[in-house]
RNA sequence: GCCGCUGUGGCGGAACAGGCAGACGCACUGGACUUAAAAUCCGGUGGCCUCCGGGCCGUGCCGGUUCAAAUCCGGCCGGCGGCACCA
């Protein structure tokens, strides 16, 4: 008999099902479709660390679970290629990011192969090839012929320095004063941290980042906030997703109040307020340093040079240190202008501040110190009159933002405030109105390693457009919502790139480096264009589309991966939307998923897609820490490579650890001492072979045992209980060891081990039991319920609540028929001191007898 | 600060839906085999006490509900993750 070989045989059979194309998904098929899909991974230069293959082993025992039920799987991969830490790399090794792309992917490659993951590789995308981008570049038409996708000023971050225009995670907050090492107590860390003031810094060359206003493209995510959260419900994902998402779009519901300023009564000031029921605590009103009225009451404001000066200090500031400094209340009074309470009547200051945010609601707000905590703490700074207007609790430290009854509130005093709000709302003329926090997604980046955006600018056009009235209908005609910019003082009309002439291919550069222009400017070739509109010579946009657009559809190209003619065929759609599972890390519960879903409502509505959500269910992988329990990082030096678990055991033994370590949803720390284990069960599964018994001569408690495992092993899958299904396993060759089995129920053992280590089980299906088609075409074995219901079971007898004996009986005695095999016990009769008061039997489980 | 998750032996973890806490594995340990070691196989392993029959305690802490609590309820403490002035 040899011995178990595991590099002698994993790769033999991941040949073998590679060249008969064993997983490929079937489009035609007849078979119920099931579709599963796991996030496609980022090829970094680093390569696979062990935290990826958790989810990949997870959905390949599924797949192949599920496969084995009877349906049609579609479960493949893909490579998320673009992005910035790939050009950073690029640059720093001085090759170009196309390189090193490729080099990457086919490492990753390699690395998931080795695992013997069931894939359909036909169906396996890149999105940095020009006949996958081409379908995002198509996407991007759609959404701008829609008016979904515009132009807009926004904040980006800014290196003076670099002259570019940094990603949030490219600038480091760096504290002033230097953190002492030597520290241990991890509180009093946290405490110093929070002392020092903090600034964002270039990653590069650690100069502070500034906030600039630069034109960017959005895509009009907003449009669809209410159907995001609405259609949230009755999906299978986890709550804490749901929640998470819920949060993000963050609706609340309020009324928009208008502020007329005392001597000028044409200029309002608007609010959005979710508690018009406090109005007549309005005490001052407060407007965001970005607010446009500012401006305009310049002449008006007194003091404008401090005022001016304020707000030029709140603009540069970057995001990080407005959320450090959150809390510490500053701001200036608008002096010489005042605002009129409408519910009151009576005069109240206005104010500047940053705690109030350009980008939400009105960007002004109506501050009630007595009911709003914010409002609270800057009244007491700037001592500012604080009303109170609803009866609850006291205001003396703090603000009550309960509801209740109001006061000092006129005609509405003792009035209920949930109903006031609206009441007085009419009463000042106020709208209803309902607020999202969720805000536009911005898409440009000015970057080179991305998705050229399909977009032309054409001075020519414009100069046309303004001068006669025909253009103008002969855009009308193209149907799209045109739109015109500005670039460098100079107006542009804004022409969508033909879809005939999709992609526009992402050049080869000389040099990749940032130079205050995106890197597509400095390529004289790619930056200008004929006008596909009136011929003239116009410029290309040359920023590059965030990737996130890249992976908001990918899992619709998976279903038609070669279509030259559309993204995906709909019949093709049809069959296999929607995702029927997706296993993904927490980390991609908000932007991914919440991305994935706008796109896939909007092409629905276009009228490409036959469903709404994308997702029917999901689940999550919980991070695999480093030994130390501290998340793997280079710098920690905790990292695990894969390949050195699976060249010492063996794809199987490992792939067996993974799901045996743990929830999958739970982070759990790497101990590579376990593997040993797992390899041991292996090769006493291998051994087993010495014991097979002649056809006729079958065990049959060896085929109750085999039903018992067939349900609970089966089950445990279904539920994505891996660990203890892999534990079931070894319990079931545990029980079998002192049995002969013959090879018919033999090969239901493998059966059931067969999504677990497909590579060994396949082995002795094939090599040792003689079968000549694969183990992996087999069905999941059915368990027989007679068998199982002649089992007997272990009885707990309890008197009163403690377990005094337990006993071996047949499924299904009576209370009577369990009270008298058991009362005549010395073990039970030992504690009856006297009458037994109450029984409670549960059958099959436990009897308990109170005395 | 707010929100979410989480706390079980030396370790990873198990325990349907309130019903034997610690399955399964690792590590450790006793034995068999061996000249020896490795591998393999058989056994032990929560703590304390024991007259060796067993008894008591035990799932972060305190209290409650129940015949019965790791599981349900109230309060507290620790760990992890997310959000962060959203009017």
């Amino acid at each position: 008999m040899s011995k178990y070989n595991p590099k002698k045989i994993e790769h033999k059979w991941q040949r073998y099902w590679g060249d008969k194309k064993l997983f490929r998904a079937d489009d035609s098929s007849n078979k119920p479709k099931y579709y599963q899909l796991e996030t496609f991974p980022y090829p970094s230069a680093a390569g696979l660390h062990v935290g990826h293959p958790k989810g990949y082993i997870a959905e390949d025992v599924h797949a192949r679970y599920v496969r084995m039920s009877g349906k049609e799987v579609l479960y493949t991969m893909g490579w998320d290629a673009f992005g910035l830490p790939t050009e950073n790399y690029a640059i720093k090794v001085g090759k170009s990011p196309q390189e090193v792309a490729e080099a990457n992917i086919k490492n990753f490659r390699r690395q998931v192969k080795m695992f013997g993951l069931s894939y359909d590789w036909d169906r396996e995308i890149n999105t940095s090839e020009p006949e996958y981008y081409k379908w995002t570049q198509w996407l991007f038409l759609q959404l701008y012929k829609a008016g979904m996708a515009y132009q807009k000023l926004s904040k980006v971050n800014w290196c003076l320095s670099c002259k570019t225009v940094l990603a949030n995670e490219q600038v480091l907050h760096k504290t002033q004063n230097t953190k002492h090492k030597t520290q241990t107590n991890s509180k009093s860390q946290t405490q110093n941290l929070k002392n020092e003031e903090s600034v964002g810094v270039c990653e590069r060359c650690e100069t502070p980042v500034i906030q600039k206003e630069m034109k960017q493209w959005f895509f009009k995510i907003t449009d669809y906030a209410d159907r995001l959260l609405t259609d949230l419900e009755g999906l299978d994902w986890p709550e804490e997703t749901v929640k998470r998402q819920k949060d993000w779009i963050g609706k609340s519901e309020g009324a928009v109040i208008n502020f007329e300023i005392s001597k000028y009564r044409n200029i309002e000031i608007s609010v959005f307020t979710t508690r018009p029921d406090t109005l007549f605590g309005t005490t001052y009103l407060v407007l965001s340093p970005e607010h446009g009225l500012i401006e305009n009451l310049k002449f008006k404001i007194e003091n404008w040079d401090e005022v001016s000066k304020y707000i030029e200090k709140a603009k540069i500031k970057t995001e990080l240190q407005r959320k450090e400094e959150a809390g510490e209340k500053t701001g200036i009074e608008l002096k010489g202008v005042k605002a009129i309470n409408p519910a009151t009547k009576e005069e109240i200051p206005i104010w500047v501040a940053d705690y109030v945010l350009g980008g939400y609601g009105t960007g002004a707000i109506m501050a009630v110190p007595a009911h709003d905590e914010r409002d609270f703490e800057f009244a007491k700074k700037f001592d500012l009159p604080i009303q109170k207007v609803v009866e609850g609790g006291e205001i003396s430290r703090e603000a009550y933002e309960g509801n209740g009854n109001l006061t000092n509130s006129g005609k509405f005093d003792g009035m209920d405030s949930e109903k006031a709000k609206w009441e007085i709302t009419k009463e000042v003329g106020g709208e209803r109105k309902t607020q999202y926090k969720l805000r536009d997604w911005s898409v440009s980046r000015q970057r080179y390693w991305g998705v050229p955006i399909p977009i032309i600018y054409c001075h020519k056009c414009w100069e046309t457009l303004t001068s006669k009235s025909e253009t103008l209908n002969k855009f009308k005609d193209q149907n799209f919502k045109f739109q015109t910019t500005n670039i460098d003082e100079i107006e542009y009309m804004v022409v969508p790139v033909p879809e005939k002439d999709l992609p526009v291919k992402l050049p080869k550069l000389e040099d990749y480096r940032p130079k205050g222009v995106p890197p597509l400017a400095s390529s004289k070739k790619f930056l200008d264009a004929k006008c596909p509109n009136c011929k003239n010579t116009a410029k290309r946009d040359a920023e590059t589309l965030d990737t996130f657009v890249d992976s908001s559809w990918y899992f619709l190209r998976y279903i038609d991966p070669h279509n030259k003619k559309e993204f995906a065929s709909k019949e093709k759609l049809k069959h296999w939307m929607p995702v029927d599972l997706y296993i993904i890390g927490a980390e991609h519960a908000i932007l991914h998923l919440l991305y994935a879903r706008f796109i896939s409502k909007f092409l629905h509505d276009q009228g490409y897609l036959s469903f709404k959500e994308p997702v029917l269910k999901l689940r999550h992988i919980g991070l695999i820490l480093g030994a130390d329990r501290q998340k793997m990082s280079k710098s920690r030096g905790n990292v695990v490579n894969p390949d050195d678990v699976v060249n010492e055991v063996g794809a199987d033994a490992s792939r067996l650890y993974w799901m045996f370590m743990g929830p999958l949803e739970d982070a759990q720390p790497w101990d590579i001492k376990g593997v040993a284990g797992l390899y041991r069960f292996l090769n006493r599964v291998w051994n087993f072979i010495s014991k097979l018994e002649e056809p006729g001569k079958e065990n049959r408690e060896a085929n109750k045992i085999l039903s018992k495992y067939i349900k609970e092993i089966g089950d445990d899958i279904k539920n994505m209980k891996f660990n203890t299904g892999v534990s079931g396993l070894m319990k079931l060759l545990n029980e079998l060891e002192d049995k002969w089995l013959t090879n018919k129920q033999y090969g239901t053992f493998l059966k059931l081990l067969a999504p677990f280590a497909p590579h060994i089980a396949e082995e002795l299906w094939q090599e040792v039991l003689g079968n000549k088609k694969s183990i992996h075409l087999e069905s999941w074995p059915e368990y027989d319920e007679t068998l199982l219901a002649e089992e007997t079971v272990r009885l707990v007898i309890q008197v009163n609540g403690r377990v005094r004996d337990t006993i071996e009986v047949k499924k299904g005695l009576s209370e009577e028929d369990i009270k008298k095999i058991i009362l005549d016990r010395d073990n039970v009769k030992k504690y009856i001191t006297g009458t037994i008061k109450k029984v409670i039997y549960l059958q099959d489980r436990i009897i308990n007898l109170v005395v």
